[in-house]
DNA sequence: ATGGTCGATGGTCGA
């Protein structure tokens, strides 16, 4: 089973790499951020065409998230429980026996922003959704933009980051905090020393100087990381700039296990 | 020089 997380950044904007990037690497699982599409504005036909099925949690110019599959993909649900926010930031559906979540962790903007309380707010409903899924015997998958780097070493430069949001103790601590519940960091998992980045700002020439951060994660459960082989970051996929080329952002991660 | 680039938009804001 391959699954992989890759914020698009405007579905859009990205949907004919998308496409392609699904035909050459036919993983069985992608799950996707930031479409900033409505929820009608999906483009279920284009995968359709190349056999992947999808579930969309939309919402139009900014969030959505979406589940796509060669699998059959069932049990949709929209949102965490206990969330009483409106934004469409986390859509979690069965996969092939496998429980997947879609999520795009609010970005905080700064420590001192109403958003940041937003972000830690929001990881505090994922750690109870985690604790209740963690009750359930199924294999568990979280994927998505974490919008925190776990530790210094999955930022390009720690103190380029001091008093910054993605770094923060609070943010830490809640990340952690899934770890504690249960759940494994996959990347991490497999590579215990290295330092990979997932995310480049488009300032700044930042990719060209490598000068990135680890802020996208797959998280799984006992099941999954028991039959783990390999996690990747396919960093080839934010080369290119312009509107020819128009790389994401951010690149692809990629777990494969068996199941 | 405290910005730089993208992508939502059709003014600026968000990342």
């Amino acid at each position: 089973m391959k699954v992989a997380t890759w914020n698009v950044n405007s579905l859009k904007a990205r949907i004919n790499r998308v496409v392609d990037w699904l035909s050459l690497n036919q993983v069985d699982i992608l799950l996707i951020q930031e479409t900033k599409l409505k929820q009608d504005a999906f483009y279920s036909d284009r995968f359709a065409d190349i056999g992947y099925n999808s579930a969309h949690f939309g919402q139009g110019q900014w969030n959505g998230v979406a589940v796509i599959s060669r699998h059959e993909i069932t049990d949709v649900k929209f949102g965490l429980q206990g969330e009483t926010y409106d934004e469409a930031r986390a859509i979690s559906a069965l996969v092939g026996g496998l429980r997947v979540f879609s999520l795009y962790i609010p970005n905080g903007r700064s420590l001192d922003n109403d958003h940041y309380r937003y972000k830690l707010e929001f990881l505090d409903r994922l750690a109870d959704e985690v604790r209740a899924q963690m009750a359930i015997d199924e294999p568990f998958l979280l994927g998505g933009d974490f919008n925190v780097a776990p530790s210094p070493v999955d930022v390009y430069d720690e103190s380029a980051f001091e008093g910054m949001t993605h770094v923060s103790l609070d943010e830490r601590r809640r990340i952690a905090a899934l770890s504690e519940l249960g759940l494994s960091d996959l990347y991490r998992a497999t590579n215990p020393d290295e330092t990979v980045f997932t995310w480049w700002d488009y300032r700044n020439g930042a990719f060209h100087k490598n000068q990135g951060m680890r802020i996208d994660l797959l998280l799984g459960n006992q099941p999954i990381l028991k039959s783990l082989s390999s996690v990747v970051v396919d960093r080839d996929e934010r080369k290119g700039s312009g509107k020819e080329e128009r790389p994401s952002d951010h690149a692809p991660l990629i777990a494969t296990f068996e199941l």
